[in-house]
DNA sequence: GGTTCTAGATTGAACGCTCATTCTATGTTA
DNA sequence: TAACATAGAATGAGCGTTCAATCTAGAACC
């Protein structure tokens, strides 16, 4: 059956089977990290042979691939979500609790944190990373400018993007709390965190 | 030659291996992460055969807990050398630029994110990780205590605790954001830092 | 409707290589 | 000579990847 014949069906299990072994290498890859992970043990969590994970992805470096993918596109996605908020500051340090309760998540951290790591080292991957960092950096300043012009300050473009850098280092640095510190207030966290962002937007 | 008759440049000796070995490591860590570095590439780096870095480690894992302790170990002096500004707030203030800067520094902010990635799977690094961390929020406490009580400020220990969190936070999220970012204003950051971490010391 | 054909899905063994680790032999030095 | 330092080959396991062989299910034809 040539390519151009395929039905939908037998595209939708396609990639099925794509998200398939994307789910087990994110479980694997959080479990025992990129290089500790072997495709023995994803093949063997996604329920299949190994040999076939080669019939959807070239190698082990195309998997990686496309789990930074996948994981940036959630950010991408969620950055969007905050766009839709713009019209209140209210609405988005009302967002405040939930970034924290997401950032602390152990699940999302870990993977997160092996992402980056990976960056610092693998320049394909620092790519991706940087192109989808680069989108939500946009965005997220698209939602300040008008949060602030709405109050009636006057801020440059320098002003916003550092504003940005500020909100990211805090919730990026959130992941590295929550595996340095499990027993931190994350309550408590939260309100601090919401008084910092007021603080931000509200400021002179 | 038995341990208790070493004389002294003996042992000097097999410190300043050891320490050549874990110089080496380091940096195939940084550039290839705790798996993907083997003990080959390492004793080529440490210009030594591969057999004999296992007389001065058990396996690759106590070379792996060992950076991990040495990474720590600089967060700890660090640590106390703020305090000893503990009479100033401003003093503290000052050191923001410094803290941006090291921060930002992607040789030393690699590695530090592979052993958190590390901590975040392996519980062996996590309780060396963990334990570090300890100390150097009690160090920090502290001196967020004296700068506090001296401006006649009266937290109690938790907003103490929550405010260390978000400093933690802050310069740690900053490492992601070098890499995530590495085209980022570092003096407008540093700037912001610093006003941030202002409004945090002087707030009723 | 039943048979044959066919092409993609899937397997599992095999390949060559590199890994962490061990072992043996030799160098060094007091 | 005794005790450690060091090198380098040996070991067996496991790695990523390939590939020939099988399975499966629909298309084509009678």
């Amino acid at each position: 059956m040539s390519a151009e014949h395929r039905n939908p069906s037998e595209q939708h299990r396609a990639e099925a089977r794509r998200e398939q072994i994307l789910c087990a290498a994110a479980t694997c890859f959080r479990n025992h990290g990129f290089h500790g992970a072997s495709i023995a043990q994803i093949s063997k969590a996604a329920g299949m042979s190994a040999g076939h994970i080669y019939h959807y992805f070239d190698n082990k470096e195309a998997i990686i691939a496309a789990i930074v993918e996948r994981d940036l596109e959630y950010l991408l996605t969620l950055s969007a979500r905050l766009r839709a908020a713009q019209d209140t500051r209210e609405a988005m340090i009302e967002h405040v609790t939930e970034g924290v309760r997401k950032s602390l998540e152990p699940h999302e951290a870990g993977l997160k944190l092996e992402v980056v790591a990976e960056a610092a080292r693998n320049p394909q991957v620092a790519e991706i990373v940087r192109e989808a960092d680069s989108v939500c950096r946009a965005s997220l300043a698209a939602t300040l400018r008008a949060i602030r012009r709405a109050d009636g300050h006057h801020d440059d473009e320098g002003a916003i993007d550092t504003m940005v850098e500020l909100l990211a280092a805090m919730f990026e640095g959130l992941m590295i709390r929550g595996i340095r510190n499990p027993q931190l207030d994350r309550a408590a966290v939260a309100r601090r965190f919401q008084a910092t962002v007021r603080q931000l937007l509200t400021q002179p």
